[in-house]
DNA sequence: ATAGGGTTAG
């Protein structure tokens, strides 16, 4: 914190020197009080003299601004007469909880005094003009808030460090930045950190800086600590506003405690005294959280008090009516909202044709959400990757690879190199009916257009070979993707296992599971079931017993597929006694 | 020319 500014010549006004001044002569009386109290901590010292600090420099260009600071710092100086117990006789005593409370009042004051510093350091910072170094912290304002804006927190917090020690301070909204960066990447426990330090040496915290750090609980599920620092609020001062309201609204929805929503907006329209309907925002997410708990009745209520109200309806709003409508698979409501939006002025966007055609796709009307894709286009709203993800998954979903396939190829000639999910599918679509020809070659063009395969791209193609019964190709794509330096995971083995057992290789499959568990992976259900079939195909069925009683003894969740497979088994050898009684088992098994 | 709130696929 030594140096503020390298320039020493003084100016004739209340300029930016005269500032820099004074703060480098409080910062040094505050490593005088920091002295001072180490001292004591020592020797255990507590009556010294007040008037004992020196204020080095006394050039200073007297100015009014000058005076202001002046002042200021008085108002922070320590005054050790104050910090003393009410007990007269501790001196000699030495009594312990004096001393602590000395030394207590002592690191009080001298936080207090560099918060003051530092707020009016940025106060500085935004008041002076034409100084260049403060063009350049400027500069490293802008620069933290990008770098916040582009996930890269730490480089921001390191230059937030390098600023501190430069004795120049962020302001408010740079700090909210670092605070939403930090939140948004579900560093929490920095998040408080540095609430804590802004409550304690400035920038103070305002609304957004609580806004922020609750939402940042939200984000990562914890809405009982967003309700507890919500509650805290008004210790500290600050009135939390309607943003604050939509945070923890949203948040209640998504648990499905819409309840609780009304009662917290209730009560917050209550404290503002706006008996007034909530506001716009307010309304959406009430209503999409009505929609998504099935409760249609209580959204459109909301929808059409809206409407009644004459509020000014946007296009989010009709986004999640329309939205509402197609999870009800009210399609021809969806259509007929999407047409009244267009009628009153409002442009669709990106959601509200990805929207439409998710509800079009899942009632298998690809035509249909081909043509809305077409039209986007025209409506001046470019299709994203999520329009695109959307009809090639539904097409896939729905068995028409075929066109599927084409509409890669439509992205291809326009350009557009899909993620690698979209190339997945497809690949994964050709390898489950059998056509091993065409799910390679798709691979291959992935490649050739720079999108590296995954692990689930090899999944799909070990699918692909264990359907035709090809082990052998199986087992070496195993080997290609460790040489690609992918890693195989639960479903790699598993379908490995699985061709192995089929095939009756049931010493391979069990090495197969071997390596899987050094692999670090922990076999699931499939697992088990496979290595089931395989012992019982050769017979083994008291090593498929064994297996049945370890899924039971890990508490794996267990579906009909095992019990299936044994019941058989028993069948075929006779045991119609052992089959009927796993029968039994498996009527109580969720008793 | 300032930070914080609502909608789409896995």
């Amino acid at each position: 914190m030594a140096l503020l500014i390298g320039c020493g010549e003084s100016s004739s006004s209340a300029s930016p020197i005269v500032l820099i001044r004074y703060l480098n002569r409080a910062v040094d009386s505050f490593k005088h009080d920091i002295a001072h109290i180490f001292a004591n901590i020592f020797c255990c010292k507590t009556n010294f003299d007040s008037n004992s600090r020196t204020c080095g420099n006394e050039d200073l260009q007297p100015s009014s601004f000058e005076n202001l600071m002046t002042a200021m710092g008085e108002q922070y100086q320590l005054r050790a007469q104050n910090w003393c117990s009410k007990q007269k006789d501790f001196d000699d005593e030495r009594d312990p909880y004096a001393v602590f409370n000395v030394l207590d009042t002592m690191l009080k004051d001298s936080l207090e005094r560099l918060k003051m510093m530092r707020e009016s350091i940025s106060l500085a910072e935004i008041g002076i003009r034409g100084c260049t170094l403060e063009v350049k912290y400027a500069e490293h304002v802008y620069i933290i808030r990008d770098l916040c804006l582009v996930g890269k927190v730490e480089a921001a917090l390191w230059l937030r460090r390098k600023m501190i020690r430069k004795g120049v301070v962020p302001d408010v909204s740079s700090y909210n930045y670092l605070l939403n960066g930090l939140c948004k990447t579900g560093n929490l426990e920095q998040a408080d950190w540095l609430i804590r330090e802004m409550v304690e040496m400035g920038p103070s915290p305002n609304c957004a800086t609580y806004n922020t750090f609750i939402k940042g609980y939200c984000l990562i599920n914890n809405v009982d600590k967003a309700l507890y620092i919500f509650s805290t609020m008004a210790n500290t001062g600050i009135r939390p506003n309607k943003v604050t309201c939509n945070i923890l609204v949203h948040a209640l929805c998504k648990k499905g405690l819409l309840d609780d929503a009304g009662k917290i907006l209730g009560e917050i329209l209550e404290e503002e005294n706006d008996k007034a309907t909530p506001d716009l925002i307010t309304s959406t997410i009430l209503m999409d959280g009505y929609f998504k708990n099935g409760d249609m009745v209580q959204a459109l209520s909301l929808w059409n008090e809206m409407v009644q109200k004459n509020t000014q309806i946007d296009v989010v709003a009709y986004n999640v009516l329309i939205h509402g409508f197609c999870l009800s698979r009210h399609m021809r409501l969806a259509y007929r909202h999407f047409c009244e939006m267009l009628k009153r002025g409002l442009l669709p966007d990106a959601f509200t044709c990805n929207i439409l055609i998710t509800g079009l796709c899942n009632d298998g009307k690809f035509d249909e959400a081909l043509y809305i894709h077409g039209v986007m286009a025209r409506m001046e709203v470019a299709p994203d990757p999520i329009s695109y993800n959307i009809i090639i998954r539904g097409l896939c979903a729905y068995g028409d690879v075929v066109r599927a396939h084409e509409f890669l190829l439509y992205m291809l000639e326009n350009s557009i190199v899909p993620e690698p999910q979209i190339w997945n599918l497809i690949i994964d679509c050709y390898g489950r009916c059998g056509d091993l020809g065409n799910a390679f070659s798709i691979r291959d063009q992935m490649t050739a257009f720079g999108v590296l395969p995954n692990t689930f791209t090899y999944n799909a193609l070990v699918h692909a070979q264990v359907k035709g019964g090809n082990i052998a190709g199986a087992y070496s794509l195993k080997k290609e993707m460790i040489l690609c330096g992918l890693y195989p995971d639960v479903v790699t083995y598993n379908l490995l296992i699985g061709a192995a057992c089929t095939l009756g290789h049931i010493r391979l499959a069990l090495q197969l599971h071997d390596e899987l568990l050094t692999s670090g992976y922990d076999p699931d259900i499939i697992t088990y079931t496979e290595l089931i079939r395989g012992h019982c195909m050769r017979g083994n069925v008291k090593e498929a017993e064994e297996l049945f009683a370890k899924i039971e003894k890990a508490g794996l969740p267990m579906d009909h597929i095992p019990f299936k497979i044994l019941i058989k088994t028993y069948c075929k050898m006779r045991e119609f006694d052992m089959s009927f009684d796993l029968y039994q088992k498996y009527l109580n098994k969720d008793k």
